[in-house]
DNA sequence: CTCCGTGCAAATCGTTTGCACACAG
DNA sequence: CTGTGTGCAAACGATTTGCACGGAG
């Protein structure tokens, strides 16, 4: 969580109410929201809002490294935890958790590589049930 | 690569030849082509093929466990490799390449993954500029 | 005053779906 | 024969774009 303002003025942008709401919320939300949750969110806040600019303001942070984008099925989602770190994704309901660990950065120099290719980031996804759908299906089962 | 006939028989399905032809090209492609690309391929040898049955198929071999689908940015792509392995995208020409490496299937173990999550695969993605990509952004900025 | 960022609506892209017919079993 | 897989075209969801205006600097 840096002041945005400064932030954004070194990178040579201008601050508005929208981004700040935005990158608010963004820090806040629990989960990992994506580009329309946090439309729905950010919205209570100022109301004539557009997606367009949700989408907008995502890619800047993004692109200043302020925020971090987790594509994959459905619709991308947002993090603001900058450092290195894996992702669990439900593939019941589709939670995405983080999975802060330094085996992650490690893990770069671990790879064989492709000869000549230059590593810029790593992206550790785990895709299993989480323990919530993980209860529920164990009740569904001894229901049955 | 299985024989298909049998392996559609066990999975209570049927055999067609638009089948066996995108399984084919698939296995024969050298890099991981999206389900656009497939198209393409396959429609040399099937020319009345739809996109839909492309897509379709491939939703069938990654259910069974013939293939393997990877999404991020852009349209997913497939692979056939079964064996746990990652991949690598190039930032600049969206090229994915493996990466063969014991370090991923033991990765699950080592990290620490939220209580209760039951993990199911784990996918490691390296994003960075390919070796060709990288030789031609050096030229470029030995010719300026 | 100058542009960058905004809001809106339409466009685009990848993927899915509904339906009638064909063909594998 | 029976029902699954196919082809087509239309629908869909996520994201991007073009454009004119408004407000930050």
């Amino acid at each position: 969580m840096v002041d945005l303002r400064e932030h954004v003025h070194r990178c040579g942008g201008r601050m508005t109410a929208q981004r700040e709401a935005i990158y608010d919320v963004l820090c806040a939300a629990s989960g990992h929201p994506t580009a329309e949750e946090l439309f729905m969110l950010v919205r209570e806040r100022v109301p004539g809002i557009s997606l367009a600019t949700v989408y907008n303001t995502l890619e800047m942070l993004v692109n200043t490294g302020l925020a971090v984008k987790i594509s994959g099925e459905g619709p991308a989602r947002y993090d603001t935890m900058c450092t290195p770190h894996g992702h669990t994704r439900c593939m019941h309901c589709s939670t995405v958790e983080d999975v802060p660990d330094a085996v992650v950065s490690a893990l770069g120099a671990d790879l064989s590589l492709p000869a000549g290719f230059i590593p810029w980031s790593v992206s550790v996804e785990v895709k299993g049930i989480c323990a919530e759908c993980a209860r529920q299906g164990a009740e569904a089962s001894t229901d049955a």
